[in-house]
DNA sequence: CTCTAAGCGGAGTAGCTACTCCGAATATAT
DNA sequence: ATATATTCGGAGTAGCTACTCCGCTTAGAG
């Protein structure tokens, strides 16, 4: 692969990180403009619409589940776990795709945004189960409801004009129903 | 207006609320077909894709403004809160318009909508207080968070593929968070 | 029954957008 | 420096969809 061609890619998947953030149902054309590239060069690396979705879907999960990663070495886990789940949060707030992310990592998408979404969903599992072995989190919470409640709170918080404080909050409460009684 | 005229209104709002129901980007022409009339005719009716979609979100939140209006009788004040957050996110997760809807609440929209929406909240801000004064939700939550769980909450059990078990225990950790320690 | 104003249907228009195609430009191996 | 395989750019194509226009139909008053 030559070297122009690689960096035309990269700045391809920026682009079109930052401007699906914005609008989801922005178009193809928006994204070459911002990479600076003609229309065809984007189509010649992702030959369809849906593939540079998923690509930057892709992108996105991967980058998640690095995180949850290496959390999993924190000592304190009942922080690993929350941390882990405020942020999240806080970015969907800013990036609406994150949200749609979470939801699309288990419903049915390509081969890599799939695979990365299932290394992200073990990674948040593993946060789990470590902070409810430490009593951080009640032990009868079960994976599915709690990734729906991460779920959740991420599209919640991509609602425009939820305040900074106010989502807090929410996530207090929240993670009041989480912790032991 | 005639009534032939008022028949068709109403046949192609259930018809809209149908279609935009199950997907949202769904084309005007889809509505026509479903209500059984020419497009022509929508088009008399709602003069913009945007109004009708205004109209369709305006019969919703009158029928939840309704709901909550009609509970705040309910004798057990904790039952009607958690019955009508139960309720509104139920539906949610078949009709995916809803949850938009609670969103849309908010934000600027037509005036309508708008006014439909701040009755609905305004339903809903009673019944919390309520259920605050009869003890069965903690007093320290503020209507706005708990206002953005409801949100949260519905937007995340549209997510295709969250079956009911895991959204009813979902709710449940939910509510641990929200009543009193 | 008659008349007419209100309403209907759907072919047509305008504009947008995903995707193609190919001549021009350029990286890199020799 | 030269050759050539690779990549680039962007005008052009096809198809979709919101919205218009107007001849035809029909409700319902008198």
């Amino acid at each position: 692969m030559r070297a122009d061609a690689r960096d035309n890619r990269d700045k391809i998947l920026a682009a079109a990180e930052e401007v699906f953030g914005r609008a989801p149902g922005a178009s193809t054309e928006d994204v070459a403009k911002l990479a600076g590239v003609g229309i065809g060069t984007v189509f010649r690396h992702f030959p369809t619409k849906v593939e540079l979705l998923e690509a930057v879907l892709t992108v996105r999960l991967e980058r998640l589940r690095d995180r949850a990663t290496e959390l999993v070495d924190e000592p304190d886990a009942g922080t690993a776990f929350f941390g882990f789940f405020s942020q999240v949060v806080a970015e969907a707030s800013t990036k609406l795709a994150i949200s749609e992310a979470l939801v699309a990592a288990g419903a049915a998408a390509g081969e890599s945004a799939r695979s990365a979404g299932a290394g992200m969903r073990a990674a948040f599992g593993k946060l789990l189960s470590r902070a409810q072995q430490s009593n951080a989190v009640r032990a009868d919470a079960d994976f599915p409801e709690v990734y729906a409640l991460l779920i959740g709170a991420s599209r919640g918080a991509t609602a425009a004009g939820l305040e900074p404080p106010v989502r807090d909050k929410m996530l207090d409460l929240l993670y009041d129903g989480l912790r032991p009684r």
